[in-house]
RNA sequence: GGAGCGGUAGCUCAGUCGGUUAGAGUAUCGGCCUGUCACGCCGAGGGUCGCGGGUUCGAGCCCCGUCCGCUCCGCCA
């Protein structure tokens, strides 16, 4: 049916009969010639209709916009002056000698050539969307990095395993995806968060190396880089340290960025989460932008000021100034809104210095606040900010989550604003994380990465004496201050599992129920091991340049896990729920 | 669960202070056109202003409710 793709057919094929095949992407009639660019996956080739061959002519007159055609016909050059640089078939066209009509199509709900659709329509055509040749590229790159992994992986011995979809509900974490079961009634099948317990069980079964390019459920509320269904690259050793596992996944980091971006992101350092949260109010730092946390706490303890002073003397709260080079400029409306901006994150407001000329002591600064803070103060912020005329310094003082999530934000909103954060990729490991962290709302210690992460040293006592203190091996893979990868090494001993769920209040009994599979693994010789998961989505998504994983998945879904093409969910009949021993407490929506 | 922004022609949008027949670009359809490539020119058709209620002599515009979309907070071990 066809020789060759349509974005291929260049000058090396003139005086050839071609026979392709695509979508009639535009046409161009007049009146004595028509052009039509025919379009397939590989790109657009010109084809000519001349009325030396009427009745051919006469089928091109009735081409419309994505009809699907065959063209038979010459490759020649484009006469002097018509080439089109902008096409790589640009240099030739196909003088048509036949053309057969393989199938008519609707006006399209929208133009492949404008991309300012919206998302809506885009998805509820989805199969016209994926058309554009950004779509197209977009998944081929996907394609091309899900390739490149399984070389990497299958190079360094790892073995892919798949692991069930239908398994159990966890007890802690995000919200199961839950199936009933018709074998057994009034019980449930959750879809599986991650394979976690699966690839850690595959370790104690001896499997040494595994992976697996992995389907993820959660049901939690959406977001540009959240979808109820994702991918990760799901990986799991034994007998390896948790270097040797960074070592890997840096190894095949790298290997990516090199072989698909032709971009070296260098050797990846280490930073340990109590840095990341002091300098940069994030788990996740974004190192392309230079602004800094800086911490005043000793410079306004003693202060009048109680909105510092307050925060400055309490243990669980952190006062910090954020200069912005160049920020003297800003507008009292640009602040207002940057104030609305801290305020999303529990800030009561945001305090601000514009430094216009340092030399003149307070004279020389400009802010709501100065008159409170003493000449020592202000004179140990300038200096240790290092502020220069024409700066503006914000401050946060609060409990020291507020203020890293509030000014930490700010910091990535000025970068991006004021154009500070440098284009380029940084990518860097977060290590020395809390095992454990104290949920105030719900008064309990909660998992700061999961439960099943080892702590650095293997001390049951330690874990439950001085919970807040105790360091884990996890560590985080972070990108352009987004959080791509996460793993550590794993609890491998029994009696040291048992502590952690103790600690995190799942009883004996609870953990026995929930995870006596797990427990009782452990004390069936499992070896020490560890891993990683990587977003396979969130990856690819940088990679593009996009702004959300929807632009990397093929049939994504809403804000409200809603597929606006197959309209699922949906609902089912009677009999079905009959089946499974459910009942509804909604009316069913007609299905 | 919460905050913000949005919903007007197939698509992207405008619509003034609440006032006569709701506009533009593009797409579509028809006509003309032999070198275009976002072809051009002429003409035509195309509207449940998301939905429901209210205020008013009069609502696309104001008020209440609701649904949908996007971004964010919560949430996401």
């Amino acid at each position: 049916m066809r020789t060759h793709y349509c974005g291929r057919v260049t000058e090396a094929f003139t005086g050839q009969i071609v026979h392709v095949c695509g979508w009639v992407h535009r046409r161009r009639d007049h009146g004595g010639v028509i052009f039509i660019d025919l379009r397939d996956r590989d790109g657009l080739l010109q084809i000519v209709f001349d009325p030396d061959a009427p009745e051919v002519f006469a089928q091109a007159e009735r081409l419309r916009s994505e009809y699907v055609v065959r063209v038979t016909g010459r490759v020649r050059a484009r006469p002097a002056g018509t080439e089109n640089a902008n096409l790589p078939t640009g240099k030739v066209e196909v003088l048509a000698q036949e053309i057969e009509l393989l199938n008519k199509a609707e006006t399209p709900p929208f133009q492949l050539d404008d991309d300012s659709v919206g998302e809506e329509t885009r998805l509820k055509y989805r199969y016209i969307d994926l058309r554009r040749p950004q779509m197209q590229q977009n998944l081929r790159l996907r394609h091309d990095v899900v390739r490149r992994i399984r070389n990497y992986m299958d190079a360094n011995g790892f073995i892919d395993v798949e692991t069930p979809i239908l398994t159990r509900a966890t007890p802690e974490g995000a919200r199961d995806y839950l199936v009933p079961s018709r074998t057994h009634p009034g019980h449930f099948f959750a879809l599986p968060q991650s394979p976690q317990l699966f690839k850690q069980l595959l370790m104690v079964g001896g499997l040494d190396r595994y992976y697996q390019i992995a389907r993820c459920f959660r049901d939690e509320d959406l977001r540009a880089d959240r979808q109820p269904e994702f991918t990760q690259l799901d990986v799991e050793t034994s007998f390896l340290n948790m270097g040797q596992i960074m070592g890997l996944i840096e190894g095949l980091t790298r290997e990516l960025f090199r072989e698909v971006m032709q971009v070296d992101l260098g050797t990846l350092p280490h930073m340990s989460y109590a840095e990341a949260m002091g300098r940069y109010g994030s788990d996740k730092p974004d190192l392309r932008n230079p602004l800094e946390l800086v911490e005043i706490k000793d410079l306004v303890a003693d202060s009048e000021f109680k909105v510092f002073a307050g925060p400055a003397k309490d243990p669980k709260c952190r006062v910090t100034a954020l200069r912005v080079p160049g920020g003297g400029k800003l507008s009292r409306s640009e602040i207002d809104a940057y104030t609305a901006l801290v305020g999303q994150y529990g800030a009561k407001g945001l305090a601000w210095i514009k430094v216009n000329e340092k030399g003149r002591g307070r004279d020389g600064l400009q802010s709501p606040i100065v008159k409170n803070l003493s000449d020592a103060a202000l004179a140990g912020i300038l200096e240790r900010t290092a502020a220069q005329d024409g700066d503006l310094i914000f401050f946060g003082a609060d409990k020291f989550k507020v203020v890293c999530d509030a000014l930490g934000a700010l910091r990535i909103r000025l970068g991006a604003d004021l154009g500070f954060t440098a284009p380029g990729w940084r990518a860097l490991w977060v290590v020395d994380w809390p095992m454990f962290e104290f949920d105030d709302k719900e008064g309990r210690w909660v998992a700061l990465h999961h439960p099943f992460t080892a702590p650095k040293v293997f001390d049951a006592a330690a874990v439950e004496n001085d919970p807040g203190g105790v360091l884990s091996q996890g560590y985080d893979l972070v990108l352009n201050g987004i959080e791509i990868g996460g793993g550590s090494v794993r609890i491998h001993r029994a009696d040291i599992q048992q502590s952690v769920f103790r600690l995190l209040g799942i009883g004996d009994e609870e953990a026995q129920e929930k995870f006596g599979f797990l427990l009782e693994a452990l004390r069936f010789g499992a070896p020490p091991h560890g891993g990683i998961a990587l977003g396979l989505d969130r990856l690819v998504m940088l990679m593009a340049g996009a702004n959300s994983i929807r632009e990397v998945i093929a049939f994504p879904k809403t804000q409200t896990a809603h597929d606006p093409l197959t309209n699922a969910p949906g609902g089912v009949d009677a009999r079905q729920l009959r089946e499974l021993s459910i009942r509804s407490t909604v009316q069913p929506p007609s299905a």
